[in-house]
DNA sequence: ATTGCGAGTACCAAAACAGAACTCAGTCCG
DNA sequence: CGGACTGAGTTCTGTTTTGGTACTCGCAAT
């Protein structure tokens, strides 16, 4: 053990991407919110969290972690870094638009661990607003005005993969 | 802190939660898909990749992570690990219907990368086989017979917090 | 003058990750 | 028969990232 890493300062802390494996989208989404704790925090603040401290004590994460995720966050234009308080000067953590933009994917794993994570335990469920009916979320196509699920999706293929690969059952 | 806090003792690998700290479905969720490569490997799965050398390949991807990542994943039912060949015994993974039930989430984080994370290149296209046009992703209400945004979702609050947390109102 | 609060840092140990090389069972080629 | 090759992993060895506790810093209140 000793003195572990010789290195003085950790700069090295966003996940060094090589540029060259970095072709996807969805590879930089998951660079982003594609970790234990990031996504746990903006479902935080869409709850109403916005102070580090509550962040810490709800999450029960680490706070170096915290720091970092919320240093990331704000960076990538997911959450604003604000002033709530000028004498002691205090600062407040919320979504931006952006942020709240990726609530479908949230309510998308939430469901999606609702039905095949389920323990048994109450579940909070989410609802529609006006009306109080639990929510469903669907792909929808606006051509044929008709919701449908996965199997009518076509084309999840990627960047620059080849057409098919026998797909024969789900 | 209202939770637990984490327990001192982990055992090598596989997250581990022992209940206590695991109050919220999302959590363990997260557990299971939220690291860098899960949700790759689903997504690779998606588009017809079956076998280790070609995930690895095709992900990039260190091959003794993904040998844990293929095992964890089978171990919690969202993939499955098939013989495709008797004489040299050859194996492939493949997704259950509790695999490609996470489709909703790999495209809600693929539109939300698209629109918030884009970087010009041409990205892929999800449409609606039937008829190809580029498919939505909408909340509906089965009462209402309506989509709607985050907006007029309520309750995302969780297991047990409280309603609203609000003291300074900016 | 000391205590308290909010928001982090410092420091260190423990896991996870990355890369290359190596294994193992079996098949194919000449 | 012997060597080269496959597919699916392991081993080994570092590097990075997490996790956890303790400590700091600015300021306000007691």
């Amino acid at each position: 053990m000793a003195t572990a890493a010789i290195h003085p300062e950790q700069q090295p802390d966003e996940p060094h991407d090589s540029g060259v494996n970095d072709h996807t989208t969805l590879e930089r989404t998951l660079k982003l919110v594609g970790d234990r704790w990031s996504i746990l925090i903006i479902r935080a603040a869409l709850r109403g969290i916005r102070r580090f401290d509550d962040f810490a004590d709800d999450l029960g994460i680490a706070r170096p972690i915290l720091t970092k995720r919320l240093q990331r966050l704000v960076t990538s234009g997911v959450m604003a870094k604000e002033r709530y308080q000028e004498r002691p000067q205090r600062y407040e953590y919320r979504l931006t638009p952006a942020g709240v933009a990726l609530s479908p994917a949230l309510v998308a794993l939430i469901k999606w661990g609702e039905h095949h994570m389920a323990d048994g335990s109450a579940e909070i469920i989410l609802v529609h607003a006006p009306c109080g009916t639990e929510l469903e979320q669907a792909f929808w196509c606006t051509h044929c005005a008709t919701t449908f699920g996965p199997a009518a999706i076509r084309a999840l293929p990627p960047v620059d993969a080849p057409a098919e690969r026998d797909r024969t059952k789900a």
